[in-house]
Formats: structure tokens, C-alpha cells, sequence
DNA sequence: TCTCATTTCAAACGATCGTTTTAAACGTAG
DNA sequence: CTACGTTTAAAACGATCGTTTGAAATGAGA
């Protein structure tokens, strides 16, 4: 077996795990033992539990950084004063590119699950490790859509996008306790991209309403 | 020292630990600590760990709902077939009731952050007893606002109340977090009730969109 | 084929966890 | 004051945690 077996081995028994059931409740027992890897592995690939967790939200979101990154590069090639709707377009064609399968749309609600544990459990380490790494294109982002709505305050902007954020991601960190809570409430039993497609328009209209 | 001092002042510590690191990262050990009670008081008075968390989430939520089914009584009394609008508001005026200072400002949000743990940590138990216990009040709720919306479909419903309830809870779970990066993004600590005047009318608008 | 750095493995480390035990301290009714 | 149920106290339990150790296995280059 190769090293980037048992790494990858590593990253995607971990990242499923971490999802389900947090950070501090996933052992690296159970972590190798569904990776079929040793348990010393992890330590000696990653040093710690901590850098394990920093590798993985490393291996979303540097390609998806650099993904938006260029996408508004585009969209500023394109208009250099590109509208709302316009800013938030990128943002949705950036997380949606690659996203056809039920598969592609379940990888995107673990990642959206993660980042809300990011924000909500105390990972002080993460947050550090975030802040550093992706901070410059968060604040491009947020900056362009300030531009696209000068009506709008600069707390206005940043708290919107924070409740929007919030919506998405702890939708999608609940997603399989609200499913089963539909199925009992209303019968039916959403799939994850029905979700989501009930979020977007929800999510709009939030985010465009006039102050 | 009096049982009932032991007790309150175990609930009282492990609310604000809960909510600060959620719980399987709050020990015992800091709960009593904290509380300036033994470490064997917790198993005495609550039996275990998870029967202490259940009495946090019962502590707040019965009276919570029983003040909340009888504003529904009083709404039903006035109108038979309250809009949507009067339904929100009784949720509203609920969660406000008493909250004037800033403390209970606080108070209300340490409750919200740990509503997303419940939701969002895998502690079976606890949904299991949220739902024997206040699954009525819940569904009799949904059931108003349904009858409020006939235009929505009962899972549009269902899902916009969970994307509200989802950014509400989000923002008040990592409210500190949200505080500090809006202080470094644009200069302003907002306060957490200036927060919230913000998120209502954010949620507003979303509920209430046509589909 | 031999060498040596890399990777895997089983085992153990110290620390911390929730819980239990046993006895002491307390408070109150008789 | 005495007796007794309740509460608090200190100590230890077994289990599990993240991490480390040292040796065995592996594999590519000389």
C-alpha cells in the first residue's frame, strides 16, 4: 500500500466521521480502524488529530478558493462594477461547478456540515488556521458585494451574509435529522438537491430585501 | 448548603459550559469545578451526564412551551383563523417575554446556542427526549402556520421554518466568534439584541416570499 | 543482492474521562 | 440529645483518549 492510499485512506474515513459526529466525538480509532490503516498512522502522516483536521478542510477548500478566486477575476474582467446578483452568482456557480450526481451533492453538504462545526464547536486552532489561509478571498468576496450595494451598510452586508450562511450550513449540518423530521411531519422525505433548491430562492430573497 | 443551591448552581455552570464548548468537550470535572460543588454531585442529584444535559433543555424549554401554547390559546380565542403573521409574532412575543436587559439577552442566546447542539451534535438522547416531550407544542405550531399559508406547501413550510430557525441558531452559537470578525471586518462590535433587530426583519422577508 | 530511508505495525504510555464506592458531615423529627 | 435519612466529601474504578516507542516490513537505488 502506498503513502497516498493510507493518506487519502486517512482524509476520507475522517472527514465522513467528523461529519457525523463531531470533532471531539471521533476517536482516531475509529478514524483508522474504518480507513484500515494503523492507528499510529495518523500521527505519523499528519502529526496530530489538530493537523488532521486542518488537512482536510485544506483539501476543500484550497482548490475551491482558488476556483472563486478566478471566477471573479472573471466576472471583473467582464464588469468592473458587477451587481449583486452578479457577485453571488459566483459564489453559487464556484460551489456548484462539478456538483451533477447525488454523489458530487452529498460531498457538498458534508463540507457545508464541517464548516459549521468550524464556526460552532470551540477549535480555536482551526479558526487561526483558517483566518490565515483564506481571509484575502473571504474579504474579496464580502468587499465586492458592498460595492454591488452601497444602499446597504457595511453591518448590514456582513450580518446578511452571516444569516444566509448560517441558514446553509446548519441546514445542510442537520440535513439528515430534518429529512426524517419532514418524513414524520409531512410524509415526504426531501432529497438533498430539493433542499437546496428550496434554499436558494429563500435565501435571496433575505439577502436583496431593501433596509 | 441546601440541595436545591447544589443543584441550581450545577445547571447554571454547565449551561454556560455547554454552550461555550459544547458538550462532550465540558467534563464534569469542570462543571463542579466551576459550580464549587463535589465531583460526585452531578451522578448524585441527575443520575449521569446525559440526564444532566436533558435537565438543562427542561429547565428552559417546559415552561417555554407552556407560555407558548397558552399565547396560541389567546391568538385562537381572537381569531379563529390567525395570518401569518400573528402566528410569528406569538413565537416572538414568547421568546421575548422578560427579555428587557441585556442579560436576558444573553440568556436567550446561550439557550439558542445550545438548541444547535442539539440539533447539530450527535446526542441521540436528546433528540429523543426533546421530541417525547415537546413534539406537541412543535407540531401544533407548524399546524398554524400551514393553516395561515395555504398557497405554501406543507414542505415549503417546513423547510423555510428550518432555514430560519437555522440562521437564528447559527448566528447566536457562534455569535462571539461572528462579534470579533465583524469587529476586525468593518470597526463595529455589534451588540448581540442590535444583532438580532437585524436578523428579524431578515427572516422576515424570507418567510414570507410568494413562491 | 545489499542498503537504507520510508512506512506499517503492535504495544504501551500518561492523562483524562464518567461513574461508583465508602465514609463523613449535615439537618431534622422524635 | 439521639437517631436516621439526606447530602457532601475524598478516593479509586475501569475505560478510552491522543500520542509515543521500537521493531518489523517494505521498496527503490546502488
Amino acid at each position: 500500500m502506498s503513502q497516498a492510499d493510507t493518506v487519502t485512506r486517512i482524509l476520507d474515513s475522517a472527514e465522513q466521521l467528523f461529519a457525523e459526529k463531531g470533532f471531539a466525538e471521533t476517536s482516531l480509532r475509529m478514524i483508522t480502524t474504518r480507513a484500515k490503516v494503523n492507528l499510529a498512522a495518523v500521527n505519523y502522516h499528519f502529526g496530530s488529530k489538530k493537523d488532521l483536521i486542518q488537512a482536510i478542510f485544506a483539501r476543500f477548500l484550497t482548490p475551491f478558493t482558488q476556483k472563486l478566486d478566478k471566477e471573479l477575476d472573471l466576472v471583473i474582467a467582464q464588469k468592473t462594477d458587477p451587481n449583486f446578483q452578479d457577485v453571488l452568482g459566483v459564489l453559487a456557480k464556484t460551489m456548484l461547478t462539478g456538483v451533477e450526481s447525488n454523489d458530487a451533492y452529498n460531498k457538498l453538504s458534508v463540507f457545508m456540515r464541517l464548516l459549521g462545526l468550524a464556526y460552532t464547536q470551540a477549535q480555536g486552532h482551526l479558526r487561526r488556521f483558517l483566518n490565515e489561509n483564506y481571509a484575502h478571498t473571504y474579504s474579496r468576496f464580502i468587499g465586492y458585494l458592498k460595492q454591488a450595494h452601497p444602499g446597504l451598510s457595511s453591518e448590514e452586508i456582513f450580518w446578511r451574509i452571516h444569516f444566509a450562511i448560517g441558514a446553509a450550513v446548519f441546514t445542510m449540518s442537520s440535513i439528515e435529522v430534518l429529512r426524517n423530521m419532514a418524513y414524520s411531519d409531512i410524509g415526504k422525505k426531501s432529497s438533498v438537491e430539493e433542499v437546496m433548491q428550496q434554499l436558494i430562492p429563500f435565501l435571496a430573497a433575505a439577502l436583496e430585501q431593501e433596509s
